[in-house]
DNA sequence: TTTGTTATGTTATTTTATAACGTTGCAAAG
DNA sequence: CTTTGCAACGTTATAAAATAACATAACAAA
């Protein structure tokens, strides 16, 4: 929250009160909300609660690296590494729910780095989310 | 497509007219086709188009191998190696909207993998989806 | 012929996301 | 000042994606 605070500060990004509040939602969360879930929470610190207005937030939250959004879940998580989040990747437990975030040392797998290079993609951005069991639910289901 | 017959001949796997038809429509197209882009395909044909349809077959397929959802794009397409098709990864063009299809050579991407044993964590299945623009695209925007 | 199984048909609903348009608050230009 | 512009927010409505729930059909095995 700190780094995230220093970060708008320092590039002049508006922290408004309910992209604030969402973040520290997601913050308190140890697993990815939904973007309906988010708009409860709110509801219950009596902010509006239409689609929208959780949706900007995260926009602006997934924008400047704040927060990301899990493709495969249609879940949105708090970034674990406000100060300095690159390449983002995911490991996500399917018996418990929680998502630990990790950093990829290279832009791609090996062998999808060489194919895009053979056939001339030039990558831009990554999705790595890898589905498995945290170490409390290895062995449980 | 024949390759599809061969592997559901070879393990008793039904390629009912419906499932076919959606194979065949995804094989068309050479992007990924959401589910309700479909069933607009499966109505021209005459199938009953109520998305269970769809989604039913869309099941089957990517279950067997024979098709693949892109998580971030919610969308579908045909598998390109429907012959032993392994760790898929996807190139996702922002710009034309293809994909293409490669396998990665190991299961995570490095640091992913480390990351994942230091903390006990046992990947299953990784999502592997790189965005950006292919050798046709590349300079266009 | 009854039973079980697998696939399909159909209606309704849930969940996720965005379009569109109006309002507010504030800061810089006139 | 005041008005112009902009960024954020409020609100209504709707689109898009996915699934729940229950009924029917086709067919093979008991």
């Amino acid at each position: 929250m700190a780094a995230t605070e220093a970060t708008c500060a320092a590039q002049g990004l508006q922290l408004t009160a309910t992209r604030r509040r969402v973040l520290e939602i997601l913050l308190e969360e140890h697993r990815p909300l939904g973007a309906y879930g988010i708009l409860e929470r709110l509801r219950e610190f009596g902010h509006s609660s239409q689609p929208p207005v959780a949706y900007r937030a995260l926009e602006f939250l997934t924008t400047h690296g704040f927060a990301h959004k899990i493709a495969s879940l249609n879940a949105y998580v708090a970034c674990a590494n406000p100060a300095g989040c690159e390449r983002p990747a995911f490991l996500i437990c399917t018996n418990c729910e929680k998502v630990a975030e990790t950093a990829a040392v290279t832009s791609a797998a090996p062998g999808v780095a060489d194919a895009a290079r053979s056939i001339g993609f030039a990558i831009k951005q990554e999705v790595v989310e890898a589905q498995g069991q945290c170490s409390s639910c290895v062995g449980n289901t």
